[in-house]
DNA sequence: GCAAACTCCTACATGCGAGTACGACTTGTA
DNA sequence: TACAAGTCGTACTCGCATGTAGGAGTTTGC
């Protein structure tokens, strides 16, 4: 007998701004077991949404080995478990950027976060993908906000001291950087890179790029 | 009265393979309307799927200005939508970039043909992925084979020729090529390039990367 | 060891997109 | 102008994914 409601307690709604008074205690106090699945959830999403850019609820939990009502009882829909798990890998990601030193000349600087970054972008590229597709551009921004002002931070400098060219706009620079680490992670993927070699092949398209003025035969 | 059977005379699954003695008469006699209402639909996808990725069947028919039965009797599936968009999107942009002359100068040919390529790229690169998604990969790579051996084939000759620089391979050029122009693509999409200037910013990246070896600072 | 917290199975309710079927109406073409 | 060819609205069926509801069994923490 007994039993009435059920599933997990259920987490803060990460961005604490909501209705606070439901809750049917405070917030922090969840089993070990809880919140052990709980990243199991999160790890599984990742792997799940890096096999199938489309994988269902089911596939998720499937893959984190929960059940699908358990992984509701932690994220009440899917966009807030995409939300969750993007925000957790940028969370992690950070433990790692914010170690990398960018002091010191700024190509170096420079090439020291990418082979940083290049191995968070390629880890969760597909999960930044889905959550392109449910989350409000807006949230994807905040939650890439210190990672990305870091690198424009870094390009400013460079550019102020003369070590990248200044025919181009930083804006450039940082969207191309995205886009050469992406389309490495994009050959890895199809084998036909070494994840080890990721971090030359990218150098060796942007640092030339990024310090070398256009071709001469450009008249203006 | 009367009124038996309906809808347009479906045509050929374009890849001329399959059972041939099914169809109620040839194939290519189709009626004027029916020729146009298939080119509208055609267009009309294009559009539709650069509005939203993942647009329905009835969301493209109303893009077309068709209604949802007639789309069906012009292609039977989703796929075979996409399919034959995607082919007659490459199939124009075959006409454009086989006009574009490969000699002299590897650089200029290269600008030439990438300038070219840019405007395609931007055109159609949410039905590509689109494509992507629902077409087999090695389809997909069928239909790119002559613009992709083109651009191939000249990244070869300018490694030949010593135009480019050879302490990297032709695919990570090629690759780099594709993801620069995306790229570009993305920035207009957003609002912060001009369409205009879109090609003199990838030369800007892709000529002094194609052109200057690594920087000095690489040990081997 | 006991109650609360969790997990997770079965079973629904719902919504949406892909295809199919039918049939009335419109348009091109011989 | 007559009739085949084509359009298109309505109304299904079907499959699949999201989210909900109970309740029985298991684990944790005190």
């Amino acid at each position: 007998m007994a039993t009435k409601k059920a599933t997990a307690t259920r987490d803060r709604p990460s961005t604490g701004s909501g209705s606070s008074g439901t809750g049917s205690r405070g917030a922090a106090n969840q089993r070990a077991d809880a919140l052990r699945n709980r990243a199991k959830i999160l790890a599984g999403t990742v792997t799940a949404i890096r096999k199938n850019p489309d994988a269902s609820v089911a596939d998720i939990a499937a893959e984190a080995g929960v059940g699908r009502q358990t992984l509701y009882g932690h994220f009440r829909t899917r966009p807030e478990l995409i939300d969750a798990a993007l925000a957790d890998s940028i969370e992690r990601g950070e433990e790692v950027l914010s170690q990398v030193s960018l002091d010191g000349d700024p190509v170096e600087a420079f090439q020291r976060l990418v082979s940083s970054s290049w191995v968070l972008v390629d880890r969760s590229r597909a999960l930044l993908a889905a959550a392109q597709k449910e989350l409000p551009a807006s949230r994807i921004r905040e939650m890439h906000e210190k990672a990305e002002s870091r690198m424009h931070g870094l390009l400013e400098r460079g550019h102020a001291e003369g070590a990248f060219r200044t025919d181009l706009p930083v804006s450039w620079l940082l969207t191309t950087t995205h886009v050469v680490m992406n389309g490495a992670a994009e050959e890895v993927r199809a084998g036909r890179l070494d994840p080890e070699d990721a971090p030359w092949f990218i150098d060796a398209i942007l640092l030339p790029a990024f310090t070398h003025d256009a071709h001469p035969e450009q008249p203006r």
